[in-house]
RNA sequence: GCGGAAGUGGCGGAAUUGGCAGACGCGCCAGCCUUAGGAGCUGGUGGCCGAAAGGCCGUAGGGGUUCGAGUCCCUUCUUCCGCACCA
C-alpha cells in the first residue's frame, strides 16, 4: 500500500488550485461575504513558525467559512517598507528596493508552499509606487483639513538608526531595534497628524468592539489614550504682573492644601523665573543637572524624587496665599501644563517631596468615616475623596462637589475651567530615512510651503546608489530630487526629504485589497461597501497599541472623508500567541528561528499546520517541540493508510437517501461509528465556529480516527455507504486544517472531479448522534457510588428507581434515610441521605 | 502602583460553561511483531493505602454557596503581559 507522501500530494493540489483560481473571489452584493486577514508581513530574513502559525489560524479561518457558504476575501500583501531594508543597504550594499523584492520572493514562495487560500490577484506591496501614490493622496486630503501639521518639536533620536522614533518606538527610554541605545532629544521640524482630535472617538467606540477584540487590547487602548477629567487653574506669578503658571489637576478639591508649584525642568518660563534671582548660577547648575533625565523607564519609576526652590512665589488664586515655585525631576512637560501643584497630605507623590524638603503638609480633606487624620501623625499621603477641612467657603463640602463646584467658580472668576486631557499625543510621522514614502510637499521661497499637486503623484522614490547611514535624510542628498520647481510660482523650489514611519503604509493597506489596482483613487468606495469592514483579523499582541489604534484613526479619517461609511475597520480581532523555542520568541538575534520552509520539507506543511493548531489554544504562546510534531505526522500517516486501505471497496459507493437512512436496520458497529462521527462533527462545528478551540477539535477528530480503528475489520458488519460516509465526514472536517491531505483522501473517496475548496461543511444529523443507551452516574451524597446502563431518554422517576433498585445502589442505601433525590436525565441521579 | 490574563499529572493541554477531573497528544513502562527500528500493533500510566475488590486524597492556599464546585462568591499567594512619577 501506497505510504503517505505529503511533499508529492501537497504540490499537486497546490497546482490544482492555481489552475482552478479556487480562492478567488469578487464583489457579488447577491452573497454574504465574509472578509479574514492576517496582519501583512515585513518580509525580512526567514518567514518562521510565528508567521505560520498566524496564517494557518487564518486559513483555516477562511476556509471553513467558504464551506459554510460564505463570499469569502483572503488577502496577503507586503509591508515593504521599513528599516531593516535600509540598514541591509547601510551594511551591506544592497539597495533596500532589491533587498525587499529579494525577500518578498522568499516569502511568497514559502507562503505558496503551504498552500494558504490567498487570493493572490489582490497582492500590494507598499514600497510600489501604486501602493505609496494613496499614502501621500491620504496624507494630502489630511493636510486640507488641518489634521496634518508642522511643527519643531523635541523628538527621540536613535543615534544607531539615526533618525526619529515615535513616542511608541521607545521602549524602556532605548529605540525598539536597540534595546541598548538610549534615545536622545533633539528639536526637528516634524509632521504630525492630528490624532489627538479622535481621541475622545478613538476611546468612546472601543465600545462598539467589547464583542469582538479582546479585552485586554481594549485596556491598553483606553490606558493608551488616557482620558482624565479635572481643571486648569492658573496661578500668578507674585511680582511678575504679566506672567502666569497654568497647572492641571484632577483633585481641584485639594488646592486649598497646596503648598507649593512644581515645574518640569524643561518648563519654557523657567528661564524668564530665575533670572535676577539670587543664586541664580547655582540654579541654573540645578536646572541642567535636572534636565539630564533617567533614560531607562525602569530607573524613571524608582528614581528619588529630586528638585529645588526658584526663589519665586505664585499666588494661589482661591485663597490668595503665596506658595514657593519648584522645579522637580518627576512632573513631565508633556503631560498636561508641564506644571502640577504639590499637596502633600494628598498625593504620593507630593508627600514624598515634601518630606525630603521638609515643606508644609497642611491637610483637607478628611475621610467622612473612620479615623481622621492628625497633621502631626501623618505617615503617608491621604489620597481617597472624603470631606473638605480647611478650605474657606467649600468646608464641608464631599470631594465630588467639591471638584464641581470649584471648577464652575474658577472659571467664573476667570483663572481657571473644567479640562479633559488625554495622555494621547498627536502621531509624529517624519523619518530621516530613505526607504519610506516621500512626503509630497514643495518649500518655495516665495510661496512657503506648497503641496504636490494630485496630478503630479505620486511623488517617486528617486534611486540612490550609497547609504552610509550617516546625516539625517538621505533624500537630502540627491540634488535631482531635491531640486524642483514650486507648483504654485514655477520658481525654484525644494522638496521636502524626510518620508513618512511606515505605520501610516499598514493603516489603510486593507481597504487596498478590496480594489488593488486602480489608479484613479485608493479604492473605489462601492467596492469597500461590499467588503469591509474586515469581519475577522489576526495577529500578535504586539500590534494592540500602535497599528490597531492608527487604523481605527484612519478609519475616521476615511468617514470624514466620505470614503467609507462605517466607524470601525476591524469586527473582530484575534491575537494568537507566540511560537518560542527553548522558553523566549523565535527571533533572529535570539538564533532559535524554525524556518517554516525547513519545516514543511521535513515534515509536510500539513503536518506543520496540524501540529500549530493542536499544540495549544490559539491565544496562548507555543512551545516549539520536535517530538510532539513527530506524534502530529504519525496521526496524519495514521489517516491516510486508514481511508486508504478502505478506499478502493468505497470508491463507487453511493451514500443515497441522505445519512439519517443509514441508520434503519443498523448493525452495532455501524450505529457506533455513525454515532461518533456525528457527535464529533456537532462539537468540531462549533468550536471552529464559536470558540476557536482548534486544538479539541483536531483532539475529536483523533477520538473519531481511533473509534473507526477499534471496529476493524469494517468489512465485517459494516456497510460500505456506512463507512463511507463515515469517512467523507471525516475528510470533510479535516479539510480547514490540513486541506492538502484532505483533497488526496477526497480523491481516493471516488470524488475525481471536484476538489473541497467550496465543499459545504457538512450537516449535523440529531438523529445520528442519538444515544440510545447511556451511562448513568449513581451519587450518594454527592460521590460517585456505581453507573447503570439504561435507555435514553428515561423520565426522571424511572431514572430515580433504577438507581435505586440497582443492587449495589440499594445495598449501600440499606439503614439510610433518602432526604431527597436530584436526578439530571440522562446523566446522574444524586441520592441525598440523612 | 494601575490595568489585563492565567495558575489542572512528568509535559502540552481537555472538561461542550454547575453534573464521572485529567479527553486528545507527547513522554515513560510492559508486551507483540520485525534482520533492524526514531516504523507498526496491544495494554498500562494523578497521588497514597491494598494481593485484590475497593477505599481515601487531589484542579495554587484558605473560607463560603450548593444535593453536587476546576467551573460561582469572598480572600490570600504566585506567574506572565501591557502601562508606568500622567498631577
Amino acid at each position: 500500500m501506497a505510504e503517505y507522501d505529503p511533499q508529492a500530494i501537497e504540490k499537486k493540489w497546490q497546482a490544482r488550485w492555481n489552475a482552478d483560481h479556487a480562492f478567488e473571489a469578487d464583489a457579488d452584493p447577491s452573497k454574504p461575504k465574509y472578509y479574514v486577514l492576517e496582519m501583512l508581513p515585513y518580509p525580512s530574513g526567514t518567514l518562521h513558525m510565528g508567521h505560520m502559525r498566524n496564517y494557518t489560524i487564518g486559513d483555516v479561518t477562511a476556509r471553513f467559512r467558504r464551506m459554510q457558504g460564505l463570499h469569502v476575501i483572503h488577502p496577503m500583501g507586503w509591508d515593504a517598507f521599513g528599516m531593516p531594508a535600509e540598514n541591509a543597504a547601510i551594511q551591506r550594499g544592497i539597495h533596500p528596493r532589491e533587498w525587499t523584492l529579494t525577500n518578498i520572493e522568499s516569502f511568497k514562495r514559502v507562503l505558496h508552499k503551504f498552500g494558504f487560500s490567498y487570493d493572490w490577484r489582490r497582492e500590494i506591496s507598499t514600497c510600489e509606487p501604486e501602493y505609496y501614490h494613496w499614502n501621500q493622496w491620504f496624507f494630502l486630503r489630511m493636510l486640507e483639513k488641518g489634521i496634518a501639521y508642522r511643527k519643531r518639536s523635541r523628538l527621540n533620536w536613535c543615534t544607531k538608526c539615526a533618525t526619529v522614533l515615535a513616542n511608541e518606538q521607545v521602549i524602556d527610554g532605548c529605540c525598539w531595534r536597540h534595546e541598548d541605545t538610549p534615545v536622545e532629544p533633539k528639536v526637528i521640524e516634524q509632521w504630525f497628524l492630528r490624532i489627538t482630535q479622535y481621541a475622545d472617538e478613538l476611546l468612546e467606540d472601543l465600545t462598539q468592539l467589547e464583542s469582538g477584540w479582546p479585552e485586554r487590547v481594549l485596556a491598553m487602548q483606553r490606558n493608551w489614550i488616557g482620558k482624565s477629567r479635572g481643571t486648569r487653574v492658573r496661578f500668578a506669578v507674585d511680582e511678575f504682573a504679566d506672567t502666569s503658571i497654568e497647572v492641571f489637576t484632577t483633585r481641584v478639591d485639594t488646592i486649598f492644601g497646596v503648598s507649593g508649584l512644581i515645574l518640569a525642568p524643561e518648563h519654557p518660563l523657567l528661564s524668564k523665573l530665575v533670572e535676577g534671582v539670587a543664586d541664580h548660577a547655582a540654579i541654573e547648575e540645578n536646572l541642567q543637572k535636572l534636565r539630564r533625565r533617567l533614560t531607562r523607564a525602569a530607573d524613571i519609576a524608582t528614581a528619588e524624587k529630586e528638585g529645588f526652590f526658584t526663589g519665586r512665589y505664585a499666588i494661589n488664586p482661591f485663597n490668595g496665599e503665596k506658595v514657593p515655585i519648584w522645579v522637580g525631576n518627576f512632573v513631565l512637560l508633556e503631560y498636561g501644563t508641564g506644571a502640577a501643584m504639590c499637596v502633600p497630605a494628598h498625593d504620593e507623590r507630593d508627600f514624598e517631596f515634601a518630606t525630603k524638603y521638609g515643606m508644609a503638609i497642611p491637610i483637607v480633606i478628611q475621610p467622612t468615616e473612620g479615623t481622621q487624620l492628625d497633621p502631626d501623625r501623618l505617615i503617608a499621603a491621604h489620597v481617597e475623596y472624603g470631606e473638605l477641612v480647611n478650605s474657606g467657603l467649600y468646608t464641608g463640602l464631599t470631594s465630588e462637589k467639591a471638584i464641581e463646584k470649584m471648577s464652575c467658580d474658577a472659571e467664573a472668576r476667570g483663572f481657571g475651567k473644567g479640562e479633559t486631557i488625554f495622555r494621547l499625543k498627536d502621531w509624529g510621522i517624519s523619518r530621516q530615512r530613505y526607504w519610506g514614502t516621500p512626503i509630497p510637499i514643495i518649500y518655495c521661497e516665495k510661496c512657503g510651503m506648497v503641496p504636490v499637486p494630485d496630478k503630479d503623484l505620486p511623488v517617486v522614490l528617486p534611486p540612490m546608489a550609497k547609504f552610509s547611514g550617516l546625516g539625517e535624510s538621505p533624500l537630502a542628498s540627491v540634488p535631482e530630487f531635491v531640486n524642483t520647481t514650486c507648483p504654485a510660482c514655477g520658481g525654484p523650489a525644494r522638496r521636502e526629504t524626510d518620508t513618512m514611519d511606515t505605520f501610516m503604509d499598514s493603516s489603510w493597506y486593507f481597504y487596498r485589497y478590496a480594489d488593488p489596482h486602480n489608479n484613479k483613487a485608493p479604492f473605489d468606495p462601492g467596492l469597500v461597501r461590499y467588503w469591509l469592514p474586515v469581519d475577522q483579523y489576526i495577529g500578535g499582541i504586539v500590534h494592540a497599541i500602535l497599528h490597531l489604534l492608527y487604523t481605527r484613526f484612519f478609519c475616521k479619517v476615511m468617514r470624514d472623508l466620505g470614503l467609507v461609511n462605517h466607524d470601525e475597520p476591524v469586527k473582530r480581532l484575534f491575537t494568537q500567541g507566540l511560537v518560542l523555542k527553548g522558553g523566549t520568541a523565535m527571533s533572529k538575534s535570539k538564533g532559535n528561528v524554525v524556518g517554516a520552509e525547513d519545516m514543511a520539507d521535513k515534515f509536510g506543511c500539513d503536518t506543520g499546520r496540524l501540529y500549530t493548531l493542536f499544540a495549544a489554544p490559539p491565544e496562548k504562546d507555543l512551545e516549539w517541540s520536535e517530538q510532539a510534531i513527530e506524534g502530529c505526522s504519525r496521526f496524519l500517516q495514521r489517516v491516510y493508510r486508514l481511508v486508504s486501505k478502505h478506499a478502493d471497496g468505497l470508491k463507487n459507493v453511493q451514500v443515497g437517501g441522505g445519512a439519517a437512512t443509514l441508520l434503519d436496520s443498523a448493525t452495532p458497529k455501524e450505529k457506533v461509528l455513525l454515532r461518533k462521527a456525528h457527535q464529533v462533527l456537532r462539537r468540531v462545528t462549533h468550536d471552529f465556529d464559536a470558540r476557536w478551540h482548534f486544538n479539541s477539535a483536531i483532539a475529536l477528530l483523533m477520538e473519531l480516527v481511533n473509534e473507526i480503528h477499534a471496529q476493524e475489520p469494517l468489512e465485517d458488519g459494516v456497510r460500505p455507504e456506512v463507512a463511507k460516509e463515515v469517512f467523507e465526514l471525516l475528510t470533510l472536517m479535516l479539510n480547514p486544517m490540513v486541506p492538502h491531505l484532505s483533497e488526496e483522501l477526497w480523491e481516493i473517496l471516488g470524488h475525481s472531479h471536484e476538489t473541497l475548496a467550496h465543499a459545504a461543511w457538512p450537516k449535523f444529523v440529531p438523529a445520528l448522534a442519538a444515544e440510545d443507551e447511556v451511562e448513568i452516574v449513581v451519587q450518594i451524597k454527592g460521590r460517585v457510588k456505581g453507573k447503570i446502563f439504561v435507555a435514553a431518554g428515561l423520565t426522571k422517576e424511572e431514572l430515580e428507581k433504577l438507581a435505586v433498585t440497582d443492587s449495589k445502589i440499594s445495598h449501600l442505601l440499606e439503614g439510610q434515610r433518602i432526604v431527597k433525590v436530584i436526578v439530571v436525565p440522562d446523566k446522574l441521579v444524586n441520592v441525598v441521605t440523612a
